[in-house]
DNA sequence: CTCAAAAATGAGATATTTGTCAATTTATAA
DNA sequence: TTATAAATTGACAAATATCTCATTTTTGAG
C-alpha cells in the first residue's frame, strides 16, 4: 500500500498545505478540485458530488470540511484573490512611478491569470458574483491609480466608477486571453489603452505599455514535492 | 371561466406576441419567464421546472415549445440582442457624426438596459456565455469606430481587441448600474472614458460624453394590450 | 505499542430536475 | 355544430444532487 507514489499534478492549495496537517490538505485537494470544477461549470452548475469525485475521496468528507457549495466557493475566492495579490506586489515592490506600477499590474495579472487558466476562469466568475472580491480588487488599484493622480500623470479623476471602468478592460481581456481569443500580446495592449483613458500622452502610453517585462521568477508553477526534509 | 381577466405585468416577449397565434405566445410567455430566472440565477441554476413554474403553465409545455434550456436560452439571447440593436439603430438613425454616436450608443444602451433590468442581467450573463451574442455586438460597434477613425477622430487602431475593450467597459458600467453601486451618470461616465481612450481631446469628450439626450420615444415599456381593433 | 480523537467512508434517505407520454382541453375550419 | 388538429396538462420514471450518520480507518501523543 505504500511504495511509489504517483505524484498527480498538484494543484495550488495542494501545495501550499502540502506540509501541514492532514485536515489542512484534504481541504486544500477540495479546493483545487472546486477551483477546476467552477472555472468549467461555473458555481451553481458545479455539484458538491463532482468536486469529492474529481478529489477523489468519499462524498462524506466534503462534509467535514465545508458547510456547503457556498462555503468552499467563498475559501476559493478569497485564496485566489490573495494569492494573486501576494505575487502582484512581491513583482512591484521595486517600482515607485505610478504609470509603470499600473501599466505592470495588469499585464502581470493577466500573465498570471493566463499561467493558471483554471484559476483565471474560476477569479473571472467570481468577480461578478462576489463583492468582497470585487472591493479587494479595487482596493489593491486604488492606491496607484491615485499616486499617478498625485504625481501629476493622470488627468482623470479617481473614484470608484474610474476604478470599476479600469478593472472591467482589464477583466475583459483576461476573457479573451483565456478564451484564446488573444495572446500575449493582450496585457500590453490593455494597458495602453487603460493609460490613454487615464491622460496619458498616447506615445508614452504605448511605450511604457510595451516595455518588455523583467522574467517573472514567482509564475504559478507546480513544483513536485521532494521527500520530507 | 372567462369574465374579466387579470392583467398581469407583461413581459416584453409576451408584448410581441401578442397579436399572433397561441402557440407564439405561449412561446413567448416561457421566454420571458426564462428571462426573469436566468437573470436572477443564471443560465445554469435556472430550472425548467422553475420557469414553468414561473410562467404558470404545466412543466411539459415547456418541451413543446423547446428542445431543453440551452435551446430557450439561445432563443432570449437572440432575442434580446435583436430588440437592443432595433432600439439603438432606430435612437441613431439622424446621427453621422462618429463622436457623437459612439457616445450615444453606449449611453442609450445602458439606459435601455436600467429601464429592463431583467433583460440588462440576462444580456450581461449572456454576454460571457454565448460568442454569437458578443460578435452581434460587435459588429454594430465595428461600423461607427471605424468610421470614426476615418474622419479622424479616432488615434487607434480599431480591430477585435479594442472593439472588445471598448465593449467591456460598457458591460463594466453596466453591471454597476444594475447592482445599483451607480446612477443614471454611468452612460455619461463610461462614455467619456471610451472617448478619451479612443483619442478624443478630453474637453470634447466630457462635453460630448455629458450632452443633454433628447428624449428617448422608445424605451422599453409595459403597454397594456388595449382590446383588439 | 495502545488508545482516544480526528478524519474519512459510502450507503442511503430526501429532494430536485429532467424529459416523456397518454389523456384532456382548446382552437378553428368546414 | 362537429370533426380534426394543435396545444396543454400533470403524473411519473429516471437521473442527479444534497446532506446525514453509523461505521471504519488513520493519526499521533503518551
Amino acid at each position: 500500500m505504500s511504495g511509489l507514489e504517483i505524484l498527480p499534478l498538484k494543484g495550488l492549495f495542494s501545495n501550499e498545505a502540502s506540509n501541514q496537517g492532514k485536515s489542512a490538505r484534504t481541504r486544500a485537494r477540495l479546493m483545487d478540485a472546486a477551483v477546476e470544477l467552477f472555472a468549467r461549470d461555473g458555481f451553481e452548475a458545479a455539484a458538491v458530488n463532482e468536486i469529492t469525485k474529481l478529489a477523489q475521496m468519499a462524498n462524506g468528507t466534503f462534509y467535514v470540511h465545508f458547510r456547503d457549495k457556498r462555503d468552499i466557493a467563498q475559501a476559493v475566492t478569497i485564496g485566489i484573490a490573495q494569492e494573486i495579490a501576494r505575487q502582484l506586489d512581491e513583482a512591484m515592490t521595486d517600482i515607485d512611478d505610478a504609470v509603470e506600477r499600473v501599466a505592470m499590474a495588469t499585464r502581470r495579472f493577466l500573465d498570471l491569470a493566463a499561467s493558471a487558466p483554471d484559476w483565471g476562469r474560476a477569479f473571472f466568475r467570481a468577480v461578478w458574483t462576489f463583492r468582497d472580491l470585487r472591493e479587494n480588487m479595487i482596493a489593491f488599484l486604488r492606491a496607484d491609480l491615485q499616486r499617478g493622480r498625485d504625481q501629476g500623470a493622470f488627468t482623470v479623476e479617481i473614484d470608484d466608477f474610474l476604478i470599476d471602468t479600469f478593472a472591467s478592460m482589464t477583466m475583459g481581456a483576461l476573457f479573451g486571453r483565456l478564451a484564446g481569443e488573444f495572446g500575449l500580446e493582450a496585457g500590453s495592449r490593455v494597458a495602453e489603452l487603460q493609460l490613454r483613458m487615464l491622460g496619458v500622452e498616447p506615445g508614452r502610453a504605448h511605450a511604457v505599455a510595451n516595455r518588455q517585462l523583467p522574467e517573472l521568477s514567482l509564475t504559478i508553477a507546480v513544483l513536485p514535492k521532494a521527500a520530507r526534509a
